[in-house]
DNA sequence: ATGCTAAACGGACTTCACCCCGCTTAGATT
DNA sequence: AATCTAAGCGGGGTGAAGTCCGTTTAGCAT
């Protein structure tokens, strides 16, 4: 026989030690960031700070981008949860046109609060920015789908439509132009242009 | 008097040599990357190759994303000419909406057939990769005037529609995703799908 | 407690993008 | 043709990402 009634939930829970040591680096480098911005955040610099060395960054992150990927992972924990059991219309419980005029709006809040983070997060060599992204896509592609819409292919309908919503301000704003106009008290450019887009493609049968 | 009647329009041409080079250097760039792909081209490698100094090929390119930019422009050229004085749909002489579905299956055609480079000429410390993207929002924004909508945020809409229609292949489509599925003799889901997603931006007045 | 081993650690090493600056040369001027 | 100089050139230098592998240690088994 192997083994003890473990009753935990951790299949390949990291070492204690593992563990701790994340812990430390992901509040070191949030610490860095907020003194000096996400550029200055390299991995000698990270692991220096952190008293740790450079393999045991490497082997927690993987990437440079890990870091932040898993920086953004916190949020969007909390942010998930919102989407998944908080109020509507950003939650469960009004129709699907609504909760994605809500879900972008929210998202693109979102995006523009961690607007550093989110692009340093980006990873040229892997095509898909896992942590992120991740549910937005899915997302999309479940209210679409119980919208009822006849479209040739949800699927790739679903991801023009993350593009949409993620694009702007993960490839094409500048850090400047993302983060300043919060001006008008309507919300950002972006938040009611992705309602008018969302409204028009939900319109036809 | 200062000078001869030349009449030609380089106001500021390089000098022949450092034009010799730059087409040196596109050639060897496009062979190393037919013959290993886009990662093997490296600065030292590309210099070493095309029997030139490392700082003549920065000087000539600025950076590793600007070699791909400039193989790119080259055939971004080509495209502009057709969308620009080409036969219609995608030339002028078409309504709008017409025309810009056209546009987005050329575009998409366009950034399959180059999506290796198109990938690698992407930089993430500058935000706006310059070269694709230039045309793009533009002439969606100039179709989506023409249309006459009445849109919260014209301009604002237009960098949707660019990132719907350029995002799933620079930022979310992997190699093999992009370029494994022609099949279906209708065409690209890509295209079938922004065909669909403008047919209902332009729907409704 | 003691031993065992897989996991974690550290830091030197490699590779690559990009900088710097003294030398060379195209091509305009006379 | 000879001269002059701004532009171009070369390649060694620097900083940072990511790899390797020998050493250390957490945590289980006895």
């Amino acid at each position: 026989m192997n083994s003890p009634v473990v009753p935990l939930g951790k299949p390949r829970g990291e070492r204690a030690d593992a563990a701790r040591n994340r812990e430390h680096l992901l509040a070191t480098a949030r610490a860095m960031i907020a003194e000096h911005g996400t550029r200055k955040v390299t991995m000698d610099a990270l692991a220096e700070r952190a008293g740790l060395g450079k393999g045991t960054v490497f082997r927690r992150f993987g990437t440079r981008a890990g870091i932040f990927q898993a920086l953004l992972d916190e949020e969007e924990h909390r942010f998930q949860e919102r989407v998944l059991s908080g109020p509507p219309p950003l939650g469960p419980g009004a129709g699907p046109e609504e909760r994605l005029i809500a879900y972008g709006r929210a998202r693109i809040a979102f995006l523009v609060e961690h607007h550093a983070i989110a692009r340093a997060a980006l990873d040229r060599a892997q095509p898909i920015p896992v942590g992120e992204v991740a549910m937005t896509r899915p997302h999309i592609r479940m209210l679409i789908g119980q919208a009822g819409l006849s479209l040739p292919h949800p699927d790739t309908l679903a991801l023009q439509l993350t593009a949409a919503l993620e694009g702007p301000l993960l490839l094409y704003l500048s850090m400047d132009e993302a983060t300043a106009p919060p001006a008008e008290e309507t919300g950002h450019p972006l938040a009611e242009s992705w309602q008018a887009l969302v409204e028009r493609v939900f319109q036809a049968g």
